[in-house]
DNA sequence: AGAAATCATGAAAAGGTTTTCAAATCCAAA
DNA sequence: TTTGGATTTGAAAACCTTTTCATGATTTCT
């Protein structure tokens, strides 16, 4: 079996006491016997066992992730993100895929109440007050990821997603085009969907464009076929020159779609997608987007929750981070 | 401060061991002072101590997954399927990115042991002798996923590489492609690039095809732009009609690069993938692929490993799960 | 040299649980 | 009413560490 302190103390010949002082204070053990344990330590190739080390210290150094769906590219980012910065501050994730189903969600903040996490990473989905009072009591740090909470006092880490679909807009408003149509998250989502969805209605409205219900398309979860939706978005409003998804992937649908008939991006439709996942860049065309900070995302979110595991006051409850667009080839300008 | 066994028998005025055996004996004690436990528990919402519990029994109900990096597409399903199985299981799943570097794995493997994981699910990464070595001084349960080891008695699950490229191969050759090249990883990569080399080589040899050295193109790392790859296969083979990559990731980044030089996928060059990861299916062109069964993969190793962990014997260690060709719109026929 | 202060060390408690063992209670049979 | 067996129960040990506390050893100072 694994070797234990004891083996240690038996093979040196001193107390565990001692064994337990050469590795956290060496300075407090005399040198013939620290090199005793040390020789006992590397025979043995003894390792401490985490396990009771977090009984006393009430530490784990593990998180918990919950997230909707890691197949989700978007996801991919953002979790090496939380993971390099966790290896940097001595942290382990435990990632749970929630689907976003409230049963599985609860079941696996359980697991974590139960290993004693020291905090929790919950990611992109909305809170609802259930799920607030059920993190309320179980009392562990939290950080919301790319999502956030007017209504509670919960620090989290995202993009001013209103603002970024705004620009997205205004930048195909800037190119020339006019009759925009999107391809929306459900309004009931009010991370993803309802916020771009503002963003698209205030560039419009500024900029004194005429739109209707008949430009937006919504889907309804983050994965839905986007086939369906294009369909429908050409049959109420077939002059659109131009369309802003609600994320990458939707725009990638969209534009097979598109390519399937025969309809050529950007000659005939502009796509402007959102998030700017990986795939964008190889995409054909490769995509205009907004681009979210992902990594930077996850990063953050661990040195956050991080902060409030160590106590240290954290400034800014609600962090912003910043957008930006990026033009690639799949959006084109209208010279009038 | 959370309420601990202690508490709730104070509450309920019994001993701890009473309250225990509430938990995980319930016959053995008398129902008078069961119904005053549970209500006590109930009262304190009291969820027992996962590290207290793993001390005891050994267990921890947690694995441990390293893999090279979760940003690539492929892993994302693997992951998946490893969730839900562990799910269903009842583990938990501390992930972890290697990024294919010997130190950052052995740093994770060392955490593992030190946090008492039940096993390690090893992923999509040769084996070498000295990580061998590490793994069997950790003495802990392992399962290679998407990777195996002829030279060790590890037990693995993946697919037939060597066969399913030779299997996109003779697709080509039966579609009528007589002149077919291929974009390769590394041969130094044992198992994803070797095998489908030889994979192709054999099909190629066993149709008396012509092929040198000037049919392939290798690349060094998983996520490695192929713009270069592509380029230098055009200028040593300029006149291929069809060519096989050993990833969707590397075909989708091909035919953007034909885009770009206005070649058309698959009136002028057919691409065939490898992995079937999901933005094959909205690839543009839809992209023919060689199909793994990435949830099922890492469904089974979960499955797999958790009978090793309770000394279930396993029928068979280096278990082969099956490929498909999922034939697509990037690879057209040739009629001669 | 002797007293005082410093230092190194091991025994034991603590952290939260399960489990063994012995004591206490119960019930039925004699 | 005993006796005996079965059933319930709680105290204590165990899992592996860290840390406090007291003791013994060493050094420093007068």
């Amino acid at each position: 079996m694994k070797p234990t302190i004891k083996d240690v103390a038996k093979l040196a010949n001193v107390s565990i006491s001692t064994v337990s002082r050469v590795m956290n204070a060496p300075d407090t053990v005399v040198k013939s016997k620290k090199t005793r344990v040390l020789d006992a330590i590397e025979e043995l190739k003894y390792k401490p066992n985490a396990l009771a080390r977090g009984l006393i210290y009430k530490k784990t150094h593990t998180l918990g992730v919950v997230i909707p769906d890691i197949r989700n590219a978007y996801y991919a980012d953002i979790i090496r993100g939380m993971e390099d910065a966790s290896k940097k501050l001595g942290y382990s994730l435990i990632i749970c895929n929630t689907d976003s189903d409230r049963n599985r969600l609860f079941s696996y903040l359980n697991t974590f109440y139960e290993k004693q996490v020291d905090g929790i990473l919950y990611t992109s989905n909305p809170i609802y007050p259930d799920y607030y009072k059920e993190l309320q009591r179980l009392n562990m740090p939290v950080v919301l990821v790319s999502t956030h909470s007017m209504e509670y006092e919960l620090p989290s880490v995202k993009i001013d997603d209103e603002q970024a679909a705004y620009d997205a807009i205004k930048f195909l408003i800037d190119s020339g085009h006019r009759n925009i149509g999107m391809i929306s998250f459900d309004l009931s989502d009010s991370i993803a969907g309802m916020t771009r969805y503002q963003g698209f209605v205030r560039a419009m409205r500024e900029y004194n464009l005429e739109f209707s219900k008949d430009n937006i398309c919504f889907i309804n979860e983050f994965d839905h076929d986007p086939y369906a939706a294009a369909e429908e978005l050409f049959k109420k409003a077939p002059d659109v020159t131009a369309i802003f998804t609600a994320s990458d992937i939707l725009a990638i649908g969209l534009m097979s779609y598109l390519h399937e008939n025969k309809i050529r991006v950007p000659e005939d439709i502009s796509v402007i997608g959102f998030d700017n996942i990986r795939m964008s860049r190889t995409s054909i065309p490769k995509l205009t987007t907004i681009a979210q900070p992902m990594y930077d995302i996850g990063h953050r979110a661990v040195e956050k929750l991080h902060a409030r595991i160590s106590g240290e006051e954290d400034d800014i409850l609600r962090e912003i981070v910043p957008h930006e667009i990026v033009v690639r080839a799949s959006t084109r300008l209208i010279v009038p």
